[in-house]
RNA sequence: GGCCCCGUUGUGUAGCGGCCAAGCACGCUGCCCUCUCAAGGCAGUAGCGCGGGUUCGAAUCCCGUCGGGGCUACCA
């Protein structure tokens, strides 16, 4: 897998239009590692040319949610590069040249029909259930004069591109093989407000920005034929060309916010989720794993990367196998880089003190270690380490572990009390010791009936972490107490 | 409706004409371990959409059919 690919340039083009959506990870996870693959670079480029859409706020997150994920770019908005600007907004006099440059040649015209005249002539169409649909040219070969006389006349002109009898429907997909995609119809590609398109705007800028490799959503496949014909009327060499399959929702449609919350990137972040394991799951969508267990760097990811491999179903964006995969990645941290993270997330999320306690940071690395193996998310941690911070006359009892505890109860508390009483040290190790040996060896009780007892008086629940090592962090005094307590509760 | 893409267990995938009476991971079920819950170990569960071909032989090739998806914007 060492043999040389010649350095290709990927790029990654999302729209600031709201929540930076999952899909755009995806993209830039597949475009990041080709480029690394053969030791090229990684453009990001914003397309905003939709002033309807654009939402302020948006390119920042994109920012945010890509960096996050490790998925770093060599030049764009933020960076700078060699081929700027990188924001489509700011490149309008580029296309606008071109633009000019295709009505010239006649492969494009102007077009003055409003969009409601637009509207009746689709809906005509469909209702005719003629085959042959799209712009029916009524202004191509007409002056401004000629075109006014007619109705559904429009002050501003777009431009259109005049689509030829024989336009190439075939192209070679790096994913697909020759793919034949729909007859296009006569695109507009500057709008009435003089901005392009995404269909102009993406072929100049690819190729002005020396873009090799054009790695999109399966969705653009219909749109393919209208840029191949813009790279040849322009005279440019088209790039490759590669189509990955759509993430979908389980009911298989293509993965939406409205359907998912997962599409939307923060959500991940928001839920505590590890960018490293929502990577690794991301790399086994529509791809093979890159080793028996599933489990791969974006290094290995990237050094075997190659396009045959790539699937041509969309997979289901199914949450489960993240979760283990999430676990996976929380359990294989080290104790206090576990306690890091999840002070990091509860600070994120509102959750923690800006000036923690040097006590609050002791009980979370100390919980943190105990909870390890016992998270999927880093938002489970504070619920399951709660019993820590309350007050020790304020641990409720839940329902449930209420009906855990038998009539022998205050008698094993009494035991436990006494117990731990004459402890030199309390660690978890010694309060073992000490619990076994009056309750289960003086008492006669199997371990787990003798401890739950003890583990609701401490937590209030029914499942806790390690009981032993959680006393230990919580001390003799508060230990006393909160047995004290239960028992006096019971009698 | 039209055009295009796609179809292996619940989900993600392996499989590219014989090594497949279809493997792996997650999930699910059970057992073991065990202070609860996890983690870990072991076992089990379930699939080539359907119908025709081609071939000595098809999950793998071809056709049809059914099913899913995408596009069909002065959105990307």
């Amino acid at each position: 897998m060492s043999d040389a690919l010649a350095p290709a340039r990927l790029r990654v083009a999302p729209s600031p239009t709201g929540d930076p959506h999952v899909g755009t990870a995806y993209m830039a996870l597949f475009n990041l590692a080709y480029a690394r693959r053969s030791g090229g670079q990684f453009v990001l480029r914003i397309e905003d040319t939709d002033r309807a859409r654009y939402t302020a706020g948006s390119e920042q997150q994109i920012f945010d949610t890509l960096r996050w994920l490790g998925l770093g770019w060599d030049e764009g908005p933020d960076c700078g590069g060699p081929y700027g600007p990188y924001r489509q907004s700011e490149r309008l006099d580029v296309y606008g040249s071109f633009a000019s440059q295709l009505i010239e040649s006649g492969h494009a015209y102007y077009c003055w029909c409003t969009p409601e005249r637009l509207a009746a002539l689709r809906e005509a169409q469909a209702a005719s259930k003629t085959p042959l649909t799209g712009y029916d040219r009524l202004c191509y070969g007409k002056t401004r004069e000629e075109r006014a006389a007619l109705p559904g006349f429009a002050g501003q002109p777009v431009v259109r591109m005049l689509i030829p009898d024989d336009v190439e429907l075939v192209f070679t997909d790096l994913v697909r093989g020759p793919v034949s995609a729909p007859r296009p119809d006569d695109q507009v590609i500057v709008k009435a407000d003089g901005f392009p398109t995404y269909h102009l705007a993406v072929v100049v800028d690819d190729h002005l920005m020396g873009i090799t490799h054009v790695v999109r959503g399966e969705e653009w496949i219909s749109s393919t034929p209208k840029h191949v014909l813009l790279y040849k009327w322009l005279g440019w060499e088209a790039p490759a060309f590669a189509h990955l399959p759509l993430l979908r929702n389980a009911d298989r449609s293509k993965i939406s916010k409205r359907k998912n919350p997962a599409a939307r990137l923060a959500w991940f972040r928001e839920q505590g989720y590890l960018p490293e394991a929502l990577r690794n799951f991301l790399q086994l969508m529509g791809y093979p794993p890159v080793s028996d267990t599933e489990i791969a760097t974006f290094d290995e990811f990237a050094a075997g990367f190659d396009w045959a491999k790539v699937n041509t179903v969309g997979p289901v964006f199914d949450l489960a196998k993240l979760n283990w995969l999430n676990g996976h990645y929380i359990r294989s941290l080290s104790p206090e880089e576990l306690a890091d993270r999840i002070e990091a997330y509860l600070l994120e999320q509102g959750q923690w003190p800006n000036q923690p306690s040097e006590r609050d940071r002791a009980l979370l690395r100390g919980g943190a270690a105990l909870v390890q193996e016992r998270l999927q998310l880093l938002s489970e941690a504070l619920p399951k380490l709660a019993f820590l911070w309350a007050a020790d006359d304020a641990v409720t009892t839940a329902a449930d572990a209420q009906a855990q505890l038998g009539a022998d109860a205050p008698a094993i508390l009494a035991a436990a009390e006494a117990a731990l009483a004459g402890l030199a040290e309390f660690t978890g190790e010694a309060v073992e010791t000490a619990l076994r040996a009056a309750l289960v060896d003086a008492l006669g009780l199997k371990p787990r009936l003798a401890f739950t007892p003890v583990r609701v008086a401490l937590t209030g629940q029914r499942v806790s972490p390690p009981l032993f090592e959680s006393m230990a962090l919580l001390g003799p005094a508060s230990c006393q107490t909160r047995l004290r307590s239960l028992r006096a509760a019971l009698a």
